[in-house]
DNA sequence: ATCCTTATCTACATTAATGTCAATAGTGGA
DNA sequence: TCCACTATTGACATTAATGTAGATAAGGAT
């Protein structure tokens, strides 16, 4: 009744994000829905829903940043590291995306809702990709077709710390893979791809 | 009023499964609950949980019918084909997966509810997969530790197959991999697969 | 200081889904 | 033929979530 607290929008926003992202980790996509949200920020749902319209909208933002932020370490690591090092980059980038909750967000998205169909994926993601793609190019050996050749590994790369994320765990289960053979995993896949782009140089 | 159609609790519950997976293929995951799968089949919702006991536990039942055939054919195939052909394989295992939404099912298990945890995942899917690794395993050149490696490529497969049904047109509208190429991606990781199957073969 | 914009809240309306229960009616077996 | 079992159903209860509307108050601009 008393203290009502009256940010701008633009930190409402930004608060708002973070406790989401903070609850997706912690709690998993059941800790996405506006009125846990939103109280967990010191708010009321209704407020939630006047700053991102819907709650769909809400946990696309989320996707957005997320996925930004994930893109832009990526790159800044492929800029800084001298030596091609796909061990180690595999190794964070699935771990980022299975503790994060990354992957299963983006599966909701994908499964509940149409993220592939209509809805742009936001401009950001797509200019970052843009700048990935050469920048792993560059990397490899050949010099024709080395972008398609990219995009495929990226592809392959993506797809699979994708279901890593949502499943990995399932299948380990299953395959019989102990907890730290899944561990490795990751990196085994980056030591494939290095094989994958020196073809005859062992 | 009239008239009432009585099944055995078999028939009835195998026509349900069949109803619940043809409606999964079209409508996606929105079709699967009870009230509209339970319609299409001409019963009530609940005769659908007197026989499955829940919503979840239908679900369940129909990951692992669908995951149960699935496992089945990539056996029988395996088996069959005198030579080693992943190309063929992958592309389509990973046409179904896509296109009937086994993926979108186990990410919603796997997400909503705790696929992973506690519930075991179907003794009959564990005996498939305890069947395959050692299939896979006898392809490969290598003696020692085969198993590992089978189980590892397996993993790989899983994995990027399951990304590839959930969020595979999204990343390729990213990425940039226009149609034709993503439909190639199956057969192209089934011909990276050979590759890393068959060291210095070539 | 006053005013205007808008962030915020409470209360309500709506919807969609699951699950329960007691009654009903097929069906196979005695 | 009759009976017991159980598949089937309609009606109801519950729950959890989203979204709406009108009132209120915080804070910047003039």
């Amino acid at each position: 009744m008393a203290g009502r607290k009256r940010r701008s929008a633009d930190e409402a926003r930004a608060e708002l994000l973070q406790v989401a992202e903070d609850r997706l980790a912690r709690y998993g996509l059941e800790g996405l829905n506006i009125v846990d949200v939103a109280g967990a920020a010191g708010m009321s749902h209704a407020t939630l829903i006047h700053h991102f319209g819907s709650t769909e909208d809400m946990r696309r933002a989320l996707v957005t940043r997320m996925t930004d932020r994930l893109l832009r370490d990526v790159i800044a690591v492929l800029e800084t590291e001298a030596e091609l090092a796909p061990e180690k980059l595999l190794r964070d980038l699935f771990s980022t995306l299975s503790k994060g909750g990354h992957a299963k967000l983006l599966a909701w998205l994908a499964v509940e809702q149409g993220l592939s169909q209509s809805a742009d994926p936001a401009a950001e993601i797509d200019d970052l990709f843009a700048e990935l793609v050469p920048i792993v190019a560059k990397r490899l050996p050949t010099g024709a077709d080395g972008e398609l050749l990219a995009r495929r590994m990226i592809y392959l790369i993506a797809t699979s710390a994708i279901g890593y994320g949502i499943a990995g765990d399932t299948l380990a289960n299953l395959i019989k893979l102990d907890h730290a053979e899944v561990e490795d995993y990751p990196a085994w896949l980056g030591a494939q791809v290095r094989e994958m782009l020196e073809p005859d140089t062992d």
